[in-house]
RNA sequence: GGGCGCGUAGCUCAGCUGGUAGAGCGCUCCCUUUACACGGGAGAUGUCACGGGUUCGAGUCCUGUCGCGCCCA
């Protein structure tokens, strides 16, 4: 016997160990069937599950295992990234703790201590998705610097140089002082600060007491400046271009040119700007365009180098600043000092470090060759982004790319295959020894770079399926199936996958990429742990149970940006969990077991015909709805069925014939019973696996404990169903019969305990039978001592019409004639407009002429049932008053 | 500056291909009826941000305005 309550902490751990333990989570067990693949966007391997995870898995999930019913061949694969920057600063943390560090140990020791704590502290994320209830095929778990993938990671870093699309340069890059190493252009996130605009007057060579002036937000970088730049067509600078006219930087002492170049906005401040090509990417170009000197300015940790005057050397950027500020106002250089709002970049990690220009040889990636193919497999819809609006997202950012970045200065990475010799000649190959090869048995030296974490990322799709290798899984499941993923990484992960994909495999990676909300917090707030507003999944887990939760994130993922989550959302579903059980319980409790002989098709009772098809209706909207990858409108289908058709009014309709004496009418409502709780069981998997799960196995068939695991169960298909139209239409009869007396019951104030009497005056032969063969129930449910048809209404009656019949309910001294005026005439009222309404439309020349024929007979039929009930509503208040 | 999204019941949101609105929560009243009080029954609440247009007909299409948010530069 079912207790009360569904015990989540009690079921899912069994439940999953018995998924685990069945392999029914393993891809490769149908290879007759078709394949459907789904990669997981992998966590960091020092991640722990956010509320974005949840999401994101719950919905991989859902697919995962509505496909997997649906008798495809379903690898979900999983794995971890081992993100270069989080994983290095997570480690070093450690390290500090016990008075090591990295820079002591050297490169070989920080290593072995990184794959230490890799092994003994990452990826505890990987226990959590399991707890969410994640089908992946933990058999075939990647991580993106395990052997298989580091070997794919080099063979495209050796190709792609051989094809010169990776190549070298010297430029100015994102750079962090603190951790001192490159980033590219994504991961710089600009926040807006106060700062303030220096007004610096420089003076004019050779003309005493003249002065240019120009405006800066980093007045410390005017020890770097090499020119001074204003428009050729201001004339306020004309004669001073034309004089080729020289400024003489007023710390450093040098001797700058002025030069005429379109950066100078002459609305802008004076109209002339300082020109810094080592320390500002605009700047950069216009030194490029005028063959301007570049003065680096900067060590690698920020601090000023040796290229500036003696007195700033070894100071932090920042104290630089002050100095140098300081200094010119002593010189009384100092034109003005504007406040104002600017965006400043800084690290997308911690968002504490201002990140600087800076000019250093990397390593660059060719992306705006590659992103050709990556636009053209879109714009002809071998790829569909859904919701499709994000294909514009993608689109914008793929035609205006920027060579990516690809070397970081850190230690945990996938390290460059780059040698060089002692001239310097590069040597790039997939091998030390193979590079020594081509050196002629030269000793060379290992560039000491890693490649940007997104690199791995990038070859995800084909490289855990054991690219290069020609393994029959890359066959099988390259292109795979659908993405889903959050837009936050369209551009650091997507795109990229698609260029690589594109390049390496001549294919798309995947044929739908379906980008889901965000989740904020209640108040619609993005989660943040400074503002103290994180959700923990595994709370909501703990509290509701996982499938409480993964059912408010299906609910909730639909096709705006965002979605907020609470507690409360998760409560009201783990009450649906509740209801689903006691409906499950009710079953059982009444002998409801499931018989393999079972002909849904074949049931005799209207109920039961009814609530087959109505079964038939959900799963083809739950199927369609899953298709097309709605979610919300999939878990919506479900929840609806279960409570408001089959708990609210079809367990209620067979209580009179489970508590009868007709035998056969009783087995026929226990199997059909049983069968649609299965149906239920089935449809409500993808989104609640555990609960579904176990009730299958507390459920009996042919009377005997269930063998069967619902994860593998067949998805249900019942379009060969029969429709019948008639048995929907006595049913909501009976429902529309039900609630009318209902109402006039709560409205009159009736006592839930006093049965009343029903008589039905006017029914046609069709409904008098009904009433006949739902007696019971409708009894029953309105609480009816005697329901019967006559010709005249009793005195004293409430009266409501159903169809063509008038109810009326003698009520005798309990009847508010008062009240029930009121109530007959709030009726006839909404009666009366509708049939103006109607009229309005009907008697309009152009609607009557225009509109389609189909529509003008429902309007007209609409109109004259509105014109019949007011009819009747007008006898019945004539009655009234009789 | 460019792009995208949102503005529907007190709150959070559904409303796909145009035929005048729905859910959950909350609220009011009634009910311990033998699956479920994590429940049952009955209610109340909306000039669908605003202006213009297309159309016989617009929350739904077009356009403008206002407000909010996000991304990119």
């Amino acid at each position: 016997m079912l207790d009360k309550t569904f015990d989540p902490k009690e079921v899912e751990g069994r439940i999953y160990a018995r998924w685990a333990e069945s392999g029914a989570f393993r891809a490769g067990r149908r290879p007759d069937a078709e394949p459907f693949c789904i990669v997981i966007p992998p966590p960091n391997v020092t991640g722990r599950l956010h509320i974005g995870h949840a999401l994101n898995n719950s919905l991989q999930d859902a697919i995962a295992r509505f496909e997997r019913m649906r008798g495809k061949d379903v690898l979900w694969q999983p794995g971890m990234d081992h993100a270069g920057i989080a994983t290095q600063l997570v480690v070093e943390r450690e390290l500090a703790k016990r008075q090591q560090s990295r820079l002591e140990m050297g490169r070989e020791k920080f290593l072995e201590a990184v794959w230490t704590w890799k092994e003994e502290s990452g990826g505890a994320i990987g226990e959590q998705l399991r707890r969410l209830g994640a089908s992946a095929d933990w058999s075939r778990e990647r991580f993106t610097m395990d052997d298989g993938l580091s070997r794919a990671v080099v063979k495209v870093f050796v190709e792609l140089y051989r094809q010169n699309l990776i190549y070298k340069d010297k430029r100015l890059v994102n750079w962090d002082p603190r951790l001192q190493t490159a980033v590219s252009d994504l991961e710089v996130e600009s926040i807006e600060l106060k700062g303030n605009l220096w007004h610096i007057k420089y003076p004019l060579e050779g003309r005493a007491g003249e002065y240019i002036t120009v405006a800066t937000t980093r007045p410390e970088t005017m020890l770097g400046d090499t020119a001074v730049a204003v428009h050729a067509d201001d004339q306020r600078y004309k004669p001073l271009l034309e004089a080729k006219a020289q400024a003489r930087q007023p710390l450093t002492g040098r001797l700058i040119p002025i030069v005429a170049d379109e950066i100078a906005d002459p609305e802008k401040g004076s109209g002339a700007v300082k020109i810094t090509p080592g320390h500002d990417f605009n700047d950069f170009e216009v030194g490029r365009r005028h063959k301007l000197p570049l003065i680096n300015i900067l060590n690698r940790d920020g601090t000023l180098n040796d290229s500036v005057p003696k007195k700033y050397r070894g100071l932090d950027r920042f104290l630089a600043r002050k100095a140098v500020v300081a200094d010119l106002e002593e010189l009384g250089l100092i034109d003005k000092i504007e406040p104002i709002i600017h965006a400043v970049p800084h690290d997308e990690k911690t968002k504490t470090v201002v990140l600087e220009p800076y000019l250093t040889e990397q390593w660059y990636l060719d992306v705006r060759t590659l992103a050709k193919r990556a636009v053209q497999v879109v714009e002809e819809g071998r790829t569909k982004f859904v919701p499709e609006n994000w294909a514009n997202v993608y689109f914008n950012w793929l035609r205006n790319i920027q060579p990516w970045c690809i070397s970081r200065q850190l230690w945990w990475g996938h390290q460059l295959p780059v040698w060089y010799g002692d001239d310097g000649t590069i040597y790039v190959a997939e091998s030390e020894a193979e590079a020594v090869r081509q050196a002629g048995g030269a000793k060379l030296t290992r560039d000491p770079d890693v490649l940007d974490t997104w690199f791995s990322s990038a070859l995800w799709p084909f490289s855990t399926l054991g690219w290069p290798d020609e393994t029959t899984e890359l066959k099988r499941f390259y292109p795979t199936s659908v993405l889903i993923t959050g837009f936050d990484i369209i551009f650091f992960w997507v795109a990229r996958m698609m260029m690589m994909g594109m390049h390496f495999m001549n294919d798309v990676p995947f044929r739908t990429v379906y980008i889901h909300n965000r989740v904020l917090d209640e108040k619609g707030v993005k989660m943040s742990k400074t503002k103290g507003n994180v959700i923990d999944p595994l709370d909501l887990v703990d509290e509701y149970g996982a499938d409480a939760l993964r059912f408010t994130l299906a609910l909730a993922a639909g096709q705006t940006r965002d979605m907020r989550i609470g507690p409360a959302r998760v409560e009201t579903n783990r009450n649906f969990a509740t209801k689903l059980w006691n409906a499950a319980r009710f079953c059982e409790m009444n002998g409801c077991d499931t018989r393999v002989d079972f002909d849904p098709a074949r049931v005799s009772q209207t109920v039961n015909k009814w609530i087959v098809a109505e079964a038939a209706k959900s799963a083809r909207e739950v199927t369609t709805a899953l298709e097309t990858l709605r979610f919300n409108d999939a878990a919506r289908a479900a929840y609806h069925f279960v409570w408001d058709v089959y708990c609210d009014w079809y367990l209620e309709f067979i209580k009179p014939l489970l508590n009868g004496t007709d035998e056969g009418a009783k087995a026929e409502a226990r199997m059909t019973a049983a069968w649609t709780r299965d149906t239920i069981l089935k449809l409500l998997h993808p989104f609640m696996p555990y609960i579904t799960e176990e009730l299958w196995a507390r459920t009996v068939e042919q009377l005997a404990p269930r063998q069967t695991l619902l994860i593998e169960a067949p998805w249900p298909d019942l379009s060969s169903l029969p429709r019948d139209d008639s048995a929907a239409a006595e049913m909501r009869w009976v429902i529309d019969l039900v609630s009318g007396v209902r109402s006039v019951r709560s409205e009159m104030n009736v006592p839930p305990s006093a049965k009343i009497t029903l008589v039905l005056k006017g029914a046609s032969a069709e409904t008098k039978n009904r009433l006949d063969r739902h007696l019971g129930v409708i009894s029953t449910l309105a609480r009816l001592f005697s329901a019967t048809t006559g010709d005249v209404i009793p005195p004293g009656s409430a009266q409501f019409v159903i169809g063509e019949a008038m109810v009326a309910l003698p009520l005798g001294d309990v009847i508010d004639f008062v009240k029930e005026r009121a109530r007959l005439e709030k009726e006839l009222k909404k009666a009366q407009d509708e049939i103006a309404r109607f009229d309005a439309k009907l008697s309009n020349e152009q609607f009557v002429s225009r509109a389609p024929e189909d529509v003008l007979a429902e309007q007209r039929e609409k109109r004259a049932e509105a014109a019949a009930q007011a009819a009747r509503l007008k006898d019945a208040i004539a009655r009234l008053a009789s």
